[in-house]
DNA sequence: CGACGATACCTAATAACATTAGGCTAAACC
DNA sequence: GGTTTAGCCTAATGTTATTAGGTATCGTCG
């Protein structure tokens, strides 16, 4: 009857773990519980519901990304800057698939804004520093990055490219090669060729 | 007691059809059983498990999804046609976002391999021909466009580009301005800058 | 130190979903 | 028209989500 010291934070951290292992999908009440050695009901004390959980998880590997996105950018600048935070975000999410799947729940507003959701799109926003942007171009082009850091990681993750035997890693450095030269010569007109 | 006619072919367009009303984590036998009011285990002699459900609906969805861009593609090169697939494959997320949520559930292997997921690559590969590139190029590229329809979709289907007031369709016909300018002048070495 | 209140965890109960086994009946086919 | 097939049902089991209410352990204060 020894006392587990659940926490609200204790428990976040186990199904964070849990997602990375199993699939954030797997990550339910049951499980956490099953990997604490305790019933299901006592982690309603910690948690208000699954989707709490979950939401929870998302904002810890939110938050987490957005740390490690930071200090791959501290000190650089320009196309450096661009693949450091290119690789951070990569990196996280192969290491983190779980956590990185949570990032894509859907956050109520009042939780996203809480979270660190913006201090992602405000770091996005300092790479293009190093790029002659101004603004609506600069909205643009951090949609354009940020859809294909996802996109690229999230098709990795499902297996997208296991058909074609070029490797992965080549074709990333490749589209950063293209997404630097874009953000270098941003189409400003758009009615053309 | 009417009977239903019940085929695995209409219990997977009703399940698609579900998926797009409620979600495709909405799609749960029970709810399927329900949309045609018949118990539960009836639809065990027309499926083998949710997971198959599920896998048919995506199988289905990359079916449609590849016919709606082959569609658009016909008769068109270059930059038309990159246009006119980005267009077809956002609209297709767009009207039926619960089917194409299914399309990026992993499928094994043999399913993938029956299913039209190969179509869409091959596709890909068929604006490329507007474009002068060889591999591995080629297959860099097909990376990188699917990375930012999937990725673009994907964030604007969870809400990630309601915080700014710029409107996503802007955003997206600038981002296809940039992807015809990096297919046209596909950066050849890598090291520069 | 012993009482007290807060907190951590438990049992019990209900409900939705997934799945299997076995039965009944409407339809289709000579 | 009788038989086979296929479509649908009931019943049963297991997992997960969730609530209500109980017990035990901990820190704290008198």
């Amino acid at each position: 009857m020894a006392r587990m010291g659940l926490t609200t934070q204790r428990v976040t951290v186990a199904a964070a773990d849990l997602a990375d292992e199993i699939g954030f999908e797997g990550v339910t009440v049951s499980a956490v519980a099953r990997s604490f050695g305790v019933r299901d009901a006592s982690l309603y004390s910690h948690i208000k519901n699954v989707h709490d959980l979950r939401a929870r998880v998302a904002v810890l590997a939110l938050a987490e990304l957005a740390e490690r996105v930071a200090a791959a950018l501290a000190g650089r600048a320009g196309k450096d800057a661009l693949v450091a935070f290119a690789n951070a975000y990569r990196a996280y999410a192969g290491e983190h698939p779980g956590r990185y799947a949570a990032t894509r729940l859907q956050l109520e507003p009042e939780v996203a804004a809480a979270s660190a959701a913006g201090r992602h799109a405000a770091m996005t926003r300092a790479i293009l520093r190093g790029y002659a942007l101004e603004e609506p171009d600069q909205t643009d082009a951090v949609r354009l990055l940020h859809s294909v850091f996802h996109g690229y990681v999230s098709l990795e993750g499902t297996g997208a490219f296991l058909n074609t035997p070029r490797a992965a890693d080549a074709s990333w450095s490749r589209s950063l090669d293209a997404l630097d030269m874009v953000l270098s010569n941003w189409p400003t007109a758009g009615r053309d060729r």
